[in-house]
RNA sequence: GCCGGUAUGAUGGAAUUGGUAGUCAUGCCUGACUCAAAAUCAGGUGGGCUUUGCCCGUGUCGGUUCGAGUCCGACUACCGGUACCA
């Protein structure tokens, strides 16, 4: 086969002229929604990585559409961002320009690959059509008070010029460029996430996510329970609030850590006698990045606050208040009581500056805290207690009802700062009135569409490059008619993303997001899949999003996803993750050329479990060829028979093929047909149904080649239009098996026998044996175990 | 550090979920076709031995069981996520 481009393009034209992929919403079949993440165009292209999921998910929706169902199987582009934005700014062309080629690009290499997109439902997060809707949601966020602008310490990176949630600086750096994060004072929108903390917890209980899928968003969450205790500041009217999840530890507490930005300091500076001191440690620790922090984990550094100390409420005991940078203003109360017998850091911290270590757990500390389970000393009202939770337990009903503290639950997941000091994005819908305050943008006059400019560039002093576009800028309060001003912050790329998959339901709405009637049809997104690195943001901030539309009534469903699966990614021949720099990139395009979209997407079904990562291999795809190679021969040994040879195989192979396709068990499917040819190429000649069955079985992987060899063999109706085949229960099974006799486990001998053999007869034929005979001889038989249709296993002594 | 995952021939990987370890493919070896090569086809291919057969073998050590790649306990290595989260 090396004519296989005109055939695929024969097939490509012809799907699309009989629209055998149109989904439609309301149809009476019943509907099943396949979804791949939607790809950021880059200008790099299409990678082999995109082929593996589009064509997984693609056999899935193949397979589905000829079992008869009315299956979404859309594609659109997520193009906000940084790159399409450098791009723009360094060759002075509107993003738009270049993101419009580069969609071109990306589409006609997908299409090149025949996968079974209903391109009628296609758009990009860009198009004004969309966006227009992603600023109405947004404005029903906060028109119902779970939008607001804060003055935040954010995660600012020099050389984006942006600021950054926490999901976008991970590790202390820029996802975008890598560059150190540092922090930075601004006004920015934020959306209430932290309401949906909870939410988005037991929500995963409504969703059939991969276990390491909900683990992801379960540590994202990180629900820790705990206390808040009130500490009195000696001397004052103030008190300093901690939070601790070991309040059962709280006798032990020897002296209190508060974060450098804790307002405290500020409150109680007149009290402070070393301020001077304390000053150039908060400059000191505001120096260092949050990388910088995180790294120095070693080295613990702060200062004794001189002039103010703190009573322990326990025991009235009188205890030091220190500030240093272990502790961070964005968790629990930015104040911590430290119990350095029993927390790792206060540990540390208490042998560097030589403060007092008292133990209220029996343990050994002579190297490092104690955090384990023990008997309570030095406790009064805990002393004896052996176990934590019920310490803990007794602890928390003492403070309460005293009055000195309450049970107090903590999430790691922060409100989601949601401005970005960007050219390209969708820029927020709200306008700053001198009068009015913010006011947001009629519903008639969205879109606020982005400026079209050519020249724009990130400011020095933060803020977004719209902010030097007076002609943008300037306009009028939809209130009060004044001069105002728009707010030039665009949305986070994680914003078009959020709800997209609602969009593909209804796309060319304009009256509304989506009709209330292709929400109730189309449901649930049935099986979603995505790379492993989103599953930690993407399907958090989609997965609040959602839950808030249903909230206020705009969707039908809480959880928008019910299966979620990850694929593994593709690497380079050499092992290593593919990139430029390394020099081992497979471009798909290439495969194609030489090879055929046939062969790459079923060496890439092939190439291992589909949810792990693997290694390019050139002979792999070979290979690969060389099996659709055989089939085409196949064409060629066809009788004028019926039926099938080795009706018992056939029947296996539907049933593999398609318990496989459902379970993301792609390689063992293209296994199970090699065999079925295999098998095919031992007889002198075949029938055109057993063509038609293994063409039929392979067409969700290889759609083009099936469909030919279908054709021009006048094997049958065209495949995509046909019912999948079905097995025959009864036919799953030879009429022979292969009985395995083992003495004490081991194998001693194989014998033939018929399937419908009793238990009995298995046992008789058994001891009968030669080699098995010899094995028994001069031994005591104990037992024997029969398990019908696989073994006798006979125990000697 | 913590939380996951993985470990099977020369290689990618199978294994009915406790029942024949190594399906299938790649690579390699041998042969056929060819002047030759490629392509194709046929056969072989875990290691060892005293070869009708036997012993060993799924990262290491131990356990449960008639029977363990699969279950349990301890460990090692690699990969991924996350991190002064109190």
């Amino acid at each position: 086969m090396d004519n296989f481009k005109g055939i695929e393009e024969k097939w490509q034209k012809y799907w699309e002229e009989h629209e055998n992929f149109k989904a439609i919403t309301g149809d009476k079949k019943e509907k099943y929604y396949v979804l791949v993440e939607f790809p950021y165009p880059s200008g790099s292209g299409l990678h082999v990585g995109h082929v593996r999921s589009y064509t997984a998910l693609d056999a899935v929706a193949r397979m589905k559409r000829m079992k008869g169902f009315n299956v979404l199987f859309p594609m659109g582009w997520d193009a906000f961002g940084a790159p399409a934005e450098q791009y723009a700014i360094k060759n002075h062309i509107h993003p738009k320009e270049a993101v419009k080629e580069n969609i071109k690009t990306f589409k006609k290499q997908i299409q090149n690959l025949g996968i079974s997109f209903d391109w009628s439902r296609e758009f990009s997060t860009t198009d004004p059509e969309y966006y227009k809707w992603t600023q109405w949601q947004f404005l029903q966020f906060y028109k119902h008070g779970m939008a607001y602008k804060a003055k935040k310490n954010i995660n600012w990176c020099p050389k984006c010029k942006t600021g950054l949630s926490n999901e976008d600086a991970a590790g202390g750096v820029c996802e975008r460029c890598g560059t150190k994060v540092v922090q930075k004072e601004k006004e920015q929108w934020l959306l209430k996430m932290s309401d949906y903390a909870e939410d988005l917890l037991t929500g995963l209980d409504d969703t059939k996510f991969a276990d390491r899928v909900k683990l992801g968003q379960i540590n994202w969450i990180g629900k820790s329970k705990g206390a808040e205790v009130d500490f009195k500041i000696n001397g004052s009217d103030e008190k300093l609030t901690v939070y601790t999840t070991r309040p059962d530890t709280l006798y032990g507490a020897t002296f209190m850590v508060v974060a450098p930005e804790h307002p405290i300091i500020e409150k109680l500076k007149s009290k402070i006698t070393n301020m001077d001191e304390i000053k150039k440690y908060q400059e000191f620790a505001k120096s260092k990045t949050e990388f910088e922090r995180t790294e120095l984990v070693k080295d613990k550094t702060g200062v004794k606050i001189e002039g103010i100390t703190a009573i322990n409420p326990i025991n009235n005991k009188e205890i030091a208040v220190w500030t240093a940078d272990y502790v961070m203003m964005g968790y629990g109360t930015g104040a911590i009581m430290a119990v350095p017998a029993h927390d790792n850091r206060d540990y540390e911290f208490a042998k560097k500056y030589g403060i007092e270590i008292i133990p209220v757990i029996e343990g050994d500390i002579s190297k490092e805290a104690y955090t384990g389970d023990g008997k309570y000393i030095n406790s009064d009202i805990l002393n004896g207690l052996t176990s934590k939770e019920e310490a803990v337990h007794k602890m928390l009903e003492y403070l309460e009802k005293n009055q000195l503290g309450k049970a107090q639950t903590n999430y790691r997941l922060q409100d989601w700062i949601f401005s970005r000091q960007r050219f390209w994005g969708e820029p927020i819908p709200l306008i700053y009135c001198a009068k009015c305050g913010w006011v947001p943008v009629p519903d008639e006059d969205l879109p606020v569409r982005l400026p079209d400019v050519v020249n724009y560039e990130p400011t020095d002093d933060g803020e977004s490059p719209l902010a030097n576009i007076e002609e943008w800028v300037n306009c009028t309060c939809p209130k009060c008619g004044a001069k105002a001003r728009r707010e030039t912050d665009t949305m986070p790329n994680w914003a078009g993303s959020s709800w997209y998959f609602l969009r593909y339901m209804d796309p060319h709405n304009n009256k509304e997001f989506v009709s209330k009637e292709a929400l109730d049809y189309w449901g649930k997104v049935d099986w979603y899949n995505g790379g492993m690195e989103h599953t930690a943001r993407h399907l958090l901030y989609a997965r609040f999003w959602n839950p808030f539309l249903y909230n206020i009534g705009l969707v039908p469903n809480k959880e928008p996803i019910d299966v979620r699966v990850s694929h593994g990614m593709i690497l380079g021949p050499n092992g290593e993750k593919m990139s430029k720099s390394k020099g081992n990139v497979i471009n798909p395009d290439d495969i194609v050329n030489e090879y055929g979209a046939d062969v790459l997407r079923t060496y890439e079904m092939f190439i291992g479990d589909y949810e792990k990562d693997a290694s390019w291999s050139t002979n792999g795809l070979k290979g690969c060829k060389r099996f659709l190679d055989r089939i085409w021969r196949l064409g060629t040994k066809l009788n004028n028979k019926q039926g099938f040879t080795n009706v018992t195989l056939v029947n296996q192979t539907i049933k593999k093929v398609t318990d496989d396709l459902q379970s993301m068990k792609y390689n063992t499917a293209v296994s199970a047909l090699m065999i079925l040819l295999n098998d095919y190429e031992t007889y002198d000649s075949v029938t055109k149904d057993e063509l038609r069955v293994l063409v039929h079985l392979l067409n969700p992987i290889a759609p083009h080649i099936t469909e030919e060899i279908n054709e021009v063999n006048h094997l049958g109706n065209v495949l995509a239009e046909s019912p999948w085949p079905i097995y025959d229960e009864t036919k799953l099974t030879d009429d022979n098996f292969e009985l395995v006799v083992q003495v004490n486990g081991k194998v001693r001998g194989r014998i033939t026998v018929a399937s419908n053999i009793t238990k009995e007869e298995m046992e008789s034929l058994a001891k009968d044996n030669e080699n098995v005979k010899k094995h028994l001889e001069g031994k005591e038989i104990i037992k024997v175990i029969v398990i019908p249709k696989k073994l006798v296993n006979i125990v000697v002594k």
